[in-house]
DNA sequence: GTCGATTGGTTCAATATATGAACCGGCGGT
DNA sequence: ACCGCCGGTTCATATATTGAACCAATCGAC
């Protein structure tokens, strides 16, 4: 593994629940050397990646990000292209949606929707990633994603973050197995255990897998009666998102969903 | 220079004027060798920090950079606490305001106002790196910030944006100078030869230089008449920006506002 | 006050890692 | 068929990264 890989998972610790990360912290949570760490710190905070509160020494995410998120969505509006067929797609299921990127060997959230008209609503979080073995979207990413992403992902720890997460690399494997039969993906109680979600995979212009969009919603809404519902609202979503994109769905994935 | 910071420089390539960048072209900005180039380039796609267009195999920004941003804007509203201050400030003065922190060599736009009613307006994009050598946000930056920041930029070579540029180092230590003993900067055709800007610096809470605000207008309205009334309003910004965020102006800056 | 256990940060020899000149195969134009 | 340019790769060289040990400062308990 190279240094900048090494610095980039550095950033990678910041999140919502922890935005401020001390030396001592970086270092456990890196589970590298201390002298190391610190000067991949002092690296990036030279460069604006991070700042360090001058208080307590401590490091957060720094302007230059901004900076560059800003450059990103000016020149490549991922994000606005996608809102509003997720508002859309929403709206028409009366539950949250959300499209999420493939990054790495998780999903990086890219847009949700959450048309707000129950009591009760799903948790989502723009700033949190999203694990392939304990969501929906994750399986369907597997399933369709490029072959090495499943060995990947069973060779590094499956975390259980909620009930249904799946941390026995069989079970996994059989899960996206039966998504990608199916072409669409389910799981109950993957993330949190007050959540079901369906989700199906979505392919950039090359035909190479991109992400997934995928439907949350509170346990109790999730029933057999809506599931037909969903699957097909996440097809129509798929198709309205392969157009926003010039993506293109694989005959395979096509001719599946065209015969049932 | 280490590995890291090479790397990040590489990001720093992309703007909205060049959202892709190919690996000649990089290899070419960046002047480092094309094998280093491109494993560093890899490097950073792997990490979702780039992406690559599929067709022209070009580099682009890559989605991993908006969720970063998004957990530092959540746990650090800068953006959001300055914003309500610099529309105020902007509706004052009926001219387009801006606040940007120093990053580096450089500042990097946080939030801007235009109040737009006016029939020309000044273009400000605030993903685009502001220098400090031709702009009055620069000069109050080289005024009041660290001693070493103007040893830095005079180091480096002082590229020309617009007529007003200060492209000698004698000349930019002057206008510095000039800018330290009034508290506030002033340069006319610095970065865009149509357009005329005052600024002052403002600090953090920890008393050091966090950036500047600025007032950018078209040249025929930066006025003699206008320029104390542009002069109180930033310094009504400082206060108001350093209120919000919990700064310190230093008492040397106090008190040389308050003589005049 | 004195310990002891934190914290953030630094040093320097050992070595793992980054480097770059040369090379490859493909594409577009002439 | 040639040329130039493109993105990408190789491998010996040497440079930049590494990490155990070490500082200095701070906090809390006693």
């Amino acid at each position: 593994m190279g240094t900048i890989t090494k610095a980039l998972e550095l950033l990678n610790l910041f999140s919502v629940e922890r935005p401020e990360i001390g030396l001592g912290d970086a270092q456990r949570l890196s589970g590298r050397d201390k002298a190391t760490v610190h000067r991949h710190l002092t690296e990036l905070l030279e460069n604006g990646f991070l700042e360090q509160n001058q208080t307590s020494r401590a490091y957060r995410l720094g302007p230059a990000i901004l900076r560059l998120a800003a450059v990103r969505e000016r020149s490549f509006p991922l994000r606005s292209a996608l809102q509003p067929v997720v508002d859309e797609l929403a709206w028409e299921v009366g539950e949250l949606v959300h499209v999420s990127a493939l990054q790495g060997r998780a999903l990086s959230p890219v847009c949700h929707r959450d048309p707000d008209i129950h009591g009760t609503r799903v948790h989502f979080d723009e700033a949190e990633l999203l694990p392939l073995n304990a969501t929906s979207s994750g399986l369907a990413a597997l399933a369709f994603g490029p072959p090495e992403l499943m060995a990947q992902a069973a060779a590094a720890p499956l975390t259980r973050h909620a009930a249904g997460s799946l941390t026995d690399p069989a079970a996994l494997a059989a899960a996206a197995a039966a998504a990608r039969a199916r072409g669409i993906s389910a799981l109950d109680r993957g993330f949190d255990d007050e959540v079901a979600s369906m989700a199906a995979p979505v392919f950039g212009g090359d035909g190479r897998l991109m992400g997934a969009v995928s439907i949350a919603t509170p346990r109790h809404r999730m029933t057999d009666a809506r599931r037909p519902e969903f699957e097909r609202a996440l097809r129509r979503g798929v198709r309205r998102i392969s157009r926003a994109l010039g993506g293109a769905i694989p005959a395979e994935l096509n001719q599946l969903w065209d015969e049932t």
